[in-house]
RNA sequence: GCCUGGGUGGCGGAAUGGUAUACGCGAAGGACUUAAAAUCCUUUGCCCGCAAGGGCUUGUGGGUCCGAGUCCCACCCCAGGCACCA
């Protein structure tokens, strides 16, 4: 007897979901059929393949997360089918404001509560049928796991990433607390509904401007969804431009001097132009010939400048290379302080480069409290390019005198070009604005500085309204960015007319185009955190600059536009890229995250913790709720932030804050691979390349070598900017560090679409979210899965409707019956639907077009079924396609029907014989000028006579044609059309 | 305001410039059943027609083409993101 009739004569089984797929769950684990072979990646190869993993909520999986889980799961069981070595691991990303808001709502601590829904969470993932690789799992909030966060951290302080500045924060007046953006609603506190403040805190950055280049830059190359893409470059924000310089009036010295260095003179370098540009400007300028410039002695050059030029509190003295060790031996001598020092490429040690300077005649012993009492302000000038005086040799000089170190790039290296602007931008009193229509440079007719605008306090003596102008600059910081957009706006019509600002009185800048006086005022409208923080205001060309200049009636000019490269040179401007991406704020007032480990001593400022301490444990606090101060709980527990300062020993402080949630997951694919070593202790972690103190990094070197990058990361187009940038970011910070060779953590990415249900958004409120636990009890995960992936295209989404589900429950139902009945073994078939389906379902899974695959495996069965026979091979075929969506069911036919030893899931994938997608026939459609008027079935690959002849032989082809077609339009297979 | 998707039957959706509405849901009719459920078969965009067949139809209005859901121009609507970025 054969298999087929046996098959038959026993009664069909009806198919029991619930425990079929536990039997499976339970027996792939033994087999490992989904744990990699990482130290040794099998078949054609790794492949590693990502999901973003989720926040455990406490309410359970919920459905949305278990459509984006689905679809990546297909797409790894579909490539290890194609015969690569798949790891698809799984974690928990369980730290941040998610849980620590849920926590609070519902007053239990959230180390009790993660306890609880991470034991939930992962029961209910594993229901699902992904073929994740258990052992490799991680949390972000175990020990084990942000003890390399913060061993990151520290590396990223280390190498000059991570910088502390003052930043708002979301404060509510009412609660007192800090607030995450996303507690705050239209600008008022989500609990209470007050009105939002914002409060400045020194908080901690991390310098991803550093890398606005590269991030950008690479997106040209990588293969990820279009539209995150073009998202990653709006945010990063690049323009180019010009940075021009806008001279206060009145703001030229009555006298300068000018001091040249080692064989210079006044005729020199570009001391022959400054003299010259001060001087146009109304100042007295001394540049005095230095005796001996070839063998100097600085007692003697000293005396000399002091016996021919007088100094007073309105001088300001320059000096250029040794010229600037003069500069200091006067200030030592002098007897009032100048009213400003600057120091362009100057040192303080005797050397050049890595050579002692060949003459000791000058003393290099200072008395910097001397020099700073006379100084007035110092401005110290760098070149980054210098190669006459090394750059460490300025930084001594900086850190001996203070003042402020400005870098340049230099006209020419050393500062020795005929033009320096930037010397003459420090002799002058100047305000510099970022633009990137320096062709409207003509048409400024006033300019405007941000708030937070430092400098402005320099001008204060010359300020005639400067309370009125205090107190607009404090009411601006209290505003929320949001108050400064709905203020700024008028309500009733939208328009911008509701700018507010104020006049600097009694101060006024020049346009250097022009050299017109124009006004200066302040408005919260110019942000300190783009540009420059201050803006030419040119309201002809500019909607919100005439917004402005019609509400406070400030002049406007129609001035013709000029050639933007022109005239930024002629004034001196620089040309400039300027980004609109800010630094990683990285602290959160908070308690449920890793501390951020930082240690502060008064005497020794912050130090970092040693590598060696690390983890710093986030203690059980008992009382986690936010503080009611600016500062999160942890500052109420002595015995956490009460330590010693690992530097000197001395008593200090820790961090009491800790780093952002985002963070946590900005590398988590790199602990994957190394997550169950590290755990079992076989990673040695070490890192020769790498001098860390300890020696240890956060993954084993040769694991990640192996398998990362990511060879397929999906996930939701809401991580589209932040997730992904910073993902980017560390990967890019790893590569500097030497730690890995690569720089982009992901080749490939694809977004996923928003599952909805019955055109609205799942939400609580709306009480229509879907608890994929009911659907799986009563239907199983194979129909769950499929039905998720059939309700729309993958990276558009879906609308959930509970009546549609049965569609794919009948399905599988007839999959089941088709594999109980009537298998042949014989010959036959149906070769050219199955090679079809074969070729589609294939490409489809590589696009992600789960839909339109399922919906050409149902066509496939349909035919089958109506064939008088289904072959084994062709419904084996059908059920290897079948099995990277219902991974149960076909597991199930394949090794309990039809008999086989291993895993379907591990087969391999079927390949289709292109010979044999062609049809037999085709119908071809004959239409008359367009309009269809027949449809001929004729042999495949007919000939052009052929078809005419035919289409022309029909009937109500021929109603249409009176006369001979003018034009015959002829698509081989596809279709005549004749052109009357 | 800007950017990105999208707008196709009663519904979810399918269509390398070549038969629009595949596949699925729903609906109607029928078979099996004492009956119901389940299952199976048939029909199903709209209008006219007994039928053969004809006309209309992919948000709106134009255009290119033998031929447009698909390409171009203008506009409307929905969803998501960004938003005073000089």
């Amino acid at each position: 007897m054969g298999r087929a009739t046996e098959r038959e004569n026993l009664k069909m089984k009806s198919y029991d979901h619930q425990k079929t797929e536990k039997k499976w769950l339970k027996k792939w684990l033994e087999e490992k059929i989904y744990q990699p072979d990482l130290a040794h990646p099998k078949g054609k190869g790794k492949f590693y393949n990502l999901m973003m993993f989720p926040y455990p909520s406490a309410e359970g999986l919920h459905v949305g997360n278990m459509y984006a889980f689905t679809g990546s799961d297909i797409y790894g069981r579909f490539k290890r089918m194609q015969g690569y070595d798949v790891f698809e691991p799984f974690g928990l990303d369980g730290f941040g404001i998610h849980s620590e808001n849920y926590a609070i709502k519902i007053g239990t601590h959230p180390v009790d509560l993660l306890k609880k829904s991470e034991k939930r969470y992962y029961e209910q993932v594993k229901a699902i049928g992904n073929g994740f690789a258990w052992d490799e799992k991680l949390e972000t909030y175990d020990p084990e796991y942000y003890k390399w966060t913060q061993w990151i951290f520290v590396q990223m302080f280390k190498h000059g990433l991570a910088y502390r500045k003052k930043a708002p924060v979301n404060w509510c007046p009412s609660c007192k607390t800090v607030l995450a953006d996303e507690q705050v609603i239209a600008g008022k506190c989500e609990r209470c509904g007050t009105e939002v403040i914002r409060k400045e805190l020194e908080q901690w950055f991390f310098k991803i401007t550093d890398y606005a280049e590269k991030l950008l830059k690479n997106l040209d190359w990588i293969n990820w969804s279009e539209r995150v893409k073009i998202a990653q470059r709006n945010w990063i924000g690049k323009s180019e431009g010009a940075g021009i310089d806008f001279e206060i009036a009145g703001a030229i010295a009555p006298s300068y001097v000018l001091l040249h260095g080692y064989t210079g003179s006044p005729e020199n370098n570009f001391f022959p132009w400054l003299k010259k540009e001060l001087e146009k400007r109304g100042a007295r300028v001394y540049v005095p010939e230095l005796p001996n410039t070839k063998d100097p002695i600085v007692r003697d050059q000293v005396e000399a400048v002091l016996k021919n030029v007088p100094f007073d509190g309105n001088t300001i003295i320059v000096g250029h290379s040794l010229g600037g060790v003069v500069v200091l031996k006067i200030l030592e001598k002098l007897s009032t302080p100048v009213r400003k020092t600057v120091l362009v490429g100057c040192y303080s040690e005797n050397r050049f480069i890595d050579e002692n300077f060949p003459l000791h005649t000058f003393d290099w012993k200072f008395n910097p409290e001397k020099i700073k009492c006379n100084a007035g302000e110092i401005s110290i000038l760098r070149d980054l390019s210098d190669d006459t005086v090394p750059q460490d040799n300025t930084y001594s000089l900086y850190k001996l005198i203070g003042g402020e170190l400005f870098d340049y790039n230099a006209s020419k290296p050393h500062f020795s070009g005929n033009t320096e602007p930037e010397v003459l931008h420090h002799c002058i009193d100047s305000i510099r604005v970022f633009t990137t229509r320096p062709d409207t440079l003509f048409g400024t007719t006033y300019m405007v500085l941000a708030p937070e605008y430092e400098e402005i306090e320099n001008l204060e003596s010359k300020i005639e309204n400067w309370e009125e102008v205090q107190k607009y600059i404090e009411r601006a910081k209290n505003k929320s960015n949001e108050e400064r957009i709905t203020e700024g706006k008028d309500p009733s019509t939208g328009s911008g007319l509701g700018k507010t600002g104020v006049e600097l009185k009694g101060v006024k800048a020049i346009n250097p185009a022009n050299n017109q006086e124009i006004p200066i005022w302040i408005a919260d409208y110019v942000l300190r955190d783009y540009g420059t923080g201050a803006i030419m205001a040119v309201p002809a060309h500019d909607e919100r600059d005439r917004e402005f200049a019609k509400k406070f009636d400030l002049p406007v000019s129609d001035a013709p536009l000029v050639d933007a490269k022109e005239i930024t040179k002629k004034v001196g401007g620089e040309f400039k890229t300027t980004y609109r991406l800010r630094d990683w704020l990285i602290s959160r007032q908070r308690y449920w995250g890793p501390p951020i480990p930082m240690i502060h001593c008064d005497k020794c400022s912050w130090q970092p913790v040693p590598e060696e301490d690390l983890p710093v444990v986030l203690p059980y606090v008992k009382d986690f709720k936010p503080t009611g101060t600016d500062a999160s709980p942890l500052t109420t527990v002595k015995e956490f932030y009460e330590t010693k300062c690992p530097k000197c020993g001395g008593p200090a402080k820790r961090e009491t804050d800790v780093s952002d949630n985002f963070f946590d997951s900005a590398w988590y694919y790199f602990r994957y691979p190394s997550a169950h070593s590290a755990r079992s202790g076989q990673v040695p972690s070490t890192h020769s390349a790498h001098s860390t103190s300890s020696g240890q990094i956060p993954f084993d070197p040769e694991l990640t070598k192996k398998w990362l990058p990511v060879d397929m990361y999906i996930g939701g187009a809401e991580h589209s900017v932040l997730h992904l940038f910073y993902t980017r970011f560390v990967t890019m910070a790893f590569k500097d560090w030497g730690l890995i060779d690569f720089e982009e953590p992901f080749h490939k990415f694809r977004a996923h679409g928003l599952l909805i249900k019955e055109d609205a958004k799942m939400s609580k409120s709306k009480g229509n979210i879907v608890n994929p636990d009911e659907y799986i009890e009563k239907y199983g995960a194979d129909v769950l899965r499929m039905y998720l992936m059939f309700i729309g295209p993958f990276e558009q989404g879906g609308d959930f409707r509970d009546d549609s589900i049965i569609g794919i429950a009948r399905f599988l139902g007839k999959v089941w019956a088709a594999a109980n009945k009537k298998i042949g073994d014989g010959g036959g078939g149906l070769p050219v639907i199955t090679n079809k389906t074969i070729k589609k379902v294939t490409e489809d899974i590589e696009n992600l077009r789960y839909n339109t695959a399922i919906s050409a495996l149902m066509i496939f069965l349909n035919e089958m079924e109506k064939a008088n026979e289904i072959t084994r091979s062709d419904f084996e075929a059908f059920i290897k396609l079948l099995a990277p969506f219902a991974p149960f069911i076909t597991e199930e036919i394949w090794r309990n029907i039809s008999k086989h030893e291993k895993s379907v899931h591990i087969e391999p994938w079927p390949e289709y014989d292109p010979s044999l997608i062609k049809d037999k026939t085709a119908k071809i459609p004959v239409q008359v000028n367009g309009k269809l008027r027949a449809v001929i079935e004729m042999d495949f690959d007919s000939s052009e006579e052929e078809v005419v002849e035919k289409a022309k032989a029909d009937p109500n082809v021929q109603k249409y044609l009176p006369t001979p077609p003018k034009k015959t339009i002829f698509v081989k297979n596809k279709l005549v059309n004749f052109v009357l």
